[in-house]
This record gives structure tokens, C-alpha cells and sequence, in this order.
DNA sequence: GCTCAAACTGTTAGCGCTAACATTTCAGGT
DNA sequence: ACCTGAAATGTTAGCGCTAACAGTTTGAGC
């Protein structure tokens, strides 16, 4: 950068501010340093700039994963919504281990982030305190709760599971099976489709729980261990579209007809949900949304604006299509 | 730091080391230095610390979109075998924009990240320019040639799509199609594989160029538009996985049977190819592979060991199920 | 007890930038 | 010509850490 100041004959400051706030740098000075900058080839050391102004202009963000595209769009709202405000996004898999979360946010800490998304609202007691005593904006998605660390955005997992088990009841389905990986936020839509069908005489529930972050192939495995627990059974909810897909396929193969022998619902609605034929009756929860409204709070939160609300419900809909 | 140096009672020097390199710091010492460490909670600040050994610990990944899963296995091999030697993986979306990539690299330059992994050979004239003299380490994934900017670790798209053409030409199938985006690398699969049926008389192709990073949604409409060319068509060849389930949707939704009426080949062996009944003929890439290679490569590099060989073919497979 | 290298710990001097304040410049009014 | 305040630019002093080297301690060998 003193290379620049001296080619363009002023201080590093006016360099710096010329770069940051070119707006208070006069046209001609501006001029003189852009050319300095072109011909010396500079590139601003940003990691100094950081330290210097504590500040570090990135936002870190903790997926289980974006091997199935559920987390994808939600990173997708976040970073468009980031980058347009000049901030950088941070991306960490946990693949829904708890230790990787830990050493991510301890790691993401230490690199001064400005804020931090992560998904779910649990988490160990020592990442809570570390996001806590951290005193940074922190946004926990795609569920909620009561007590944020910080700030919660998504929708409540369990009115998912109880909806779409009112659903499945309401159009007649009696014999249920669940299929779903064993994470914290499938594990809430299991226990509110299980409460649901609990307060229904005559209906069951049968559960196959994969490995968390199960997708396609865990989806037909999961049909073939439902229906090998009840031969009877009438309709599955898998706990997201990529499962559904997979036990759909697997109907096919066993020449099971959709939905006539077996419906099957989704959940995410995911693009590929109504694709396959037949379509896939989803519940939608505006996955984009969560990543846009994560963004805006921790936006706001880093231009001081006074407390908003807290927790953001951005609900949920069940989207019936053909296969339940 | 100072704070920590205090409590136990030694200099900040023995602090850094107690925490980079614990081998070289007295049992006893060490033992003070963590635990004056978690009594103060102190979180070192990476940022600094990369100021002053000049070296950030981070690898930049580029890709176009970790939305369809194309490139999310090549991440988990890349960030799995760098996490394990110490490095942490930065991640940009392009949405296959030129604009974006610029960007990208100039924000990861920037914070002077130790190395970069892009995807695709193809980049504009600045980026080639930035990356040249940025003076890293630099691997080119998901493609190859003969003068990568540093490294390339990928397969050859060209002989790729001729592959697949020469599969379906021997299986006796002459009306052929192609879907796929609009990219670099879709290009040369598309211009391997027009290559390919050029050279066999009586062999005709059928073009659908959807906008590139198109996946279900793309392969049902790409369908539509080739069977309005050519009603004739016996098989199509899609540039990856997503649209050849698009297309494979479409064809059940329009009662054509698979292979039977029409074959249907994909690209890339997603998880999803082996899943969807009919399974799909698709030509398989070692994705994950592709990222630890890159890793690999990287790590070699930085550790200044001899330079390899600077081009690395990884090669590809058709897989043939039963689609096609 | 003495020597000397190895093991350990400390000191000095920045890394490249920006916050905060200081100074200079200059248009417009008198 | 002189004054004034806003705009433009400069100066100073770090941000929190580590490289490089300088000490200091330890213990094995004699």
C-alpha cells in the first residue's frame, strides 16, 4: 500500500480511504490512486485490515451438510443476501457431528467472524457459551426455540410432523411409518407426527430411523425395513424429499403402486419433489427464506438497529401433490 | 494473549508456542499455559496470527454451485483431507458468472488464502492473471489441459461425451440427443459427443442448450424440446444426473418407456442415478476423489515438496444400468 | 565440579492496515 | 484581504500475533 501512496503522491490513508470510502476521497486524487493501484497490480491485504479495524467483514455460517440440496437453498438466501452487503460468507459441514460443530465455531471464533449462522437449536454447552461470551450476532435456523443463543429463525419441526400426520389421518390413512435420519430436528418432526397419530384410535406408527444425513439409498432402505415391520402399512412420511424419493423408487421396483398401495410424503419440498412422477406431496418450509431472514437480522443486528424480535416463525405448508 | 502470558506466569512467546507447537514447551509450562487458557477462556485470534507468519491456514474453493450435487462430493473429499492436515476450506459460489469468479478471487486473494481450487480450465483473463501472480498454489478441477494455471486434477469432458455417444451408437441407437447448460465444461461433453456420432453414418443429434447450472426442471423441459425437433429420438444423453431424472419424470409423465421408446443416459453417477427405477446409465467421475487429489496436490505444494507432475487425468467410467 | 549441546524461554521488531485525531485546503461570505 | 467551516488529506499509534534471534536452564558425559 505504500508502494501505491507513493506512486499516486499521497498517504497510505488516502489510499485506504480511497479503496473503502471512495466517496470521500476528491475525483482526482481518487483517479490517480485507482491508476496507481491498476499499474502496481495491489491487492488489499484484507487480513490487515481486519485486525486493524476489528472488523473482519465475514459471516460464518454451519451446515449439517450440502450434500442434499436442503441446506442449499437456505446458504444460497444467506450468501446472496451477505455478498450484496459487502459481507463474506464462511462455509462448515458438521456432517451432524456435534464435535465438528464445536471445532468449527471454535475455529470461525478465532478468525474474529462478525456474525454466525448455524442450523438447529442444539448445540453443546460449550459452543453455546463460546457463541454467547463470543458477543457477537448469532442466528439459529431451521427450527425454533425459546431461548435463542442469540436469534432464531425457521419453523417449528414439530407443528411439521403434527401437520403432516393430520394430513395423512385426514385423508384416511391409518397404518403410518416414519422414515428419517437421526438428527435433533428430524427427531422433533417424528415426535410431533407421533403425538398426532397418538390421539387417533386405530392409527400406528412404525419408525425406521437411519443414520442422520441419510439420503436416496437410505430412503429405500428405510421402505424395506418399514414394510417388513407391517406388511399393512398405508402411508410413510420420510423426513425430507430426498428419502421420499428413494422409498418411491423403491415402490416402483417392488411394484408398488403410488399411492394406491402405499402413499408417501416428503418434506422441504425440494425442487426434484415435484419432478418425480408422481409428484410429491411435501411440506414446504421457504428454505431460502430462513437464509435471507438470517441474513437481515444479523444485518441489522451489525448496524446497531435496535432489538427486533427475536424469534422469526416463518411457518410452514403442507403441499399436497399425487403421492398422498 | 498478554493476559493469558500473565496467569501462567510466562512470556507471550511460550503462550504461542504452548498453543501452535506444544512439543516445544516444558510439560509443566504447557500444562500452566491451558489452564490459564480456559480459565480466561481466551480464543487466539487467527487473524493476527496470519498477519504476522504471513500464512492464513485457509484453502479458496470456487464452484459454480454446491446446489446440485455435482460438485458437493468433490468439497467433502477436498475439505475432509485439508481439515485433516490443519487448513481450513473457504467456499465460493459462481453461479456460473464470469463476474462472480473475478470477485470471488480477488476477495479470496485478498485475504491471502494459501491456496485456491477452482473448477473448470476456463476463466476470464484477469482471474488467469490474479492467480499467476498471486503466487499460490493454485488447482483447476472437473476438466483438464495442457496449460493449467499451476495444477490440474480432473478428466477429459471431450472424451467424455464421446464415450457415451459411442455407448449409445453400439447399442444401436442412431437418433440421438443432448441436454444440458450452457457451460464450459458441458460444451466439450456436447462437443465430444457430436464428434463421436459425426463419424457415423446415418447417426443424427438433437440439441437442447438449457441455461447452465439447469437440473430437474431443465431435464423435464429439455425433453419437451427434443422430441418436438425429433419425434424419432431413441436415445438422449444429458450432461448430468439431475436432468437425466428430469427428462427420465418427463418420460413416464408422457407414457414413454425407458429404454424401451427412448433411452436416457446421465452424467456425473449421483446417488440418485443408481436409485431411480429404471437406474440410469450414467458415466461415472470419481468426484470425490477429484477434491482429495486437488487437496493433495495443495498440500504437496505448500509443504515444498518436488514438483509433480502438474497435470493429473483421474479418467472417467460409463456405468451401464439400465436406462440406456 | 565442569563443559557443552540440547531444550526451553524470552526479547525485539515488525506483519499491513485503519481509528482517531490533526492539519491543510479551499469555496463562499464579508 | 480575511474569516469560517466543510472537505480533503496527513500523522500517530496501535490491532494481536509470530519470526528470528538471544538468552537461560538442564542434564549427560567426563
Amino acid at each position: 500500500m505504500d508502494d501505491v501512496a507513493r506512486q499516486a503522491g499521497v498517504s497510505m490513508m488516502t489510499v485506504s480511504r480511497a479503496i473503502r470510502e471512495p466517496a470521500k476521497v476528491a475525483p482526482a486524487t481518487r483517479a490517480r490512486v485507482t491508476a496507481a493501484i491498476a499499474k502496481l497490480g495491489y491487492v488489499p491485504n484484507l487480513t490487515a485490515g481486519s485486525l486493524a479495524s476489528q472488523r473482519s467483514g465475514i459471516i460464518a455460517a454451519i451446515v449439517p451438510t450440502i450434500d442434499n440440496s436442503i441446506f442449499a437453498e437456505t446458504m444460497r438466501g444467506l450468501t446472496s443476501t451477505l455478498t450484496a452487503a459487502g459481507y463474506q460468507v464462511l462455509l462448515g459441514q458438521t456432517a451432524y457431528d456435534e464435535n465438528a460443530e464445536e471445532a468449527l465455531v471454535a475455529a470461525f471464533l478465532g478468525r474474529r467472524v462478525d456474525g454466525m449462522v448455524v442450523t438447529g437449536v442444539k448445540h453443546s454447552a460449550l459452543t453455546r457459551k463460546r457463541l454467547i461470551t463470543a458477543g457477537i450476532p448469532v442466528v439459529e435456523t431451521w427450527d425454533l426455540t425459546a431461548n435463542p443463543i442469540d436469534m432464531v429463525v425457521g419453523f417449528s419441526n414439530r407443528d411439521a410432523g403434527r401437520a403432516i400426520a393430520r394430513y395423512l389421518l385426514e385423508k384416511g390413512y391409518l397404518r403410518l411409518g416414519f422414515a428419517g435420519g437421526a438428527d435433533d430436528r428430524t427427531g422433533s418432526r417424528l415426535a410431533g407426527f407421533e403425538a398426532a397419530i397418538r390421539r387417533v384410535k386405530g392409527a400406528s406408527l412404525t419408525r425406521a430411523v437411519l443414520p442422520a444425513g441419510t439420503s436416496f439409498r437410505g430412503g429405500r432402505e428405510a421402505l424395506g425395513l418399514l414394510l417388513a415391520q407391517d406388511p399393512g402399512l398405508q402411508a410413510v412420511f420420510c423426513s425430507n424429499d430426498a428419502i421420499a424419493v428413494g422409498a418411491l423408487m423403491e415402490c416402483r421396483r417392488r411394484g408398488i403402486e403410488v399411492p394406491r398401495d402405499l402413499a408417501i410424503a416428503g418434506f422441504a419440498d425440494l425442487d426434484i419433489a415435484a419432478e418425480v412422477e408422481p409428484a410429491l406431496t411435501s411440506v414446504q418450509v421457504r428454505s431460502r427464506t430462513i437464509g435471507e431472514e438470517a441474513a437481515n437480522m444479523l444485518l441489522a443486528r451489525l448496524r446497531g438497529e435496535p432489538l427486533m424480535a427475536t424469534v422469526r416463525d416463518l411457518g410452514f405448508t403442507v403441499v399436497p401433490r399425487s403421492s398422498a
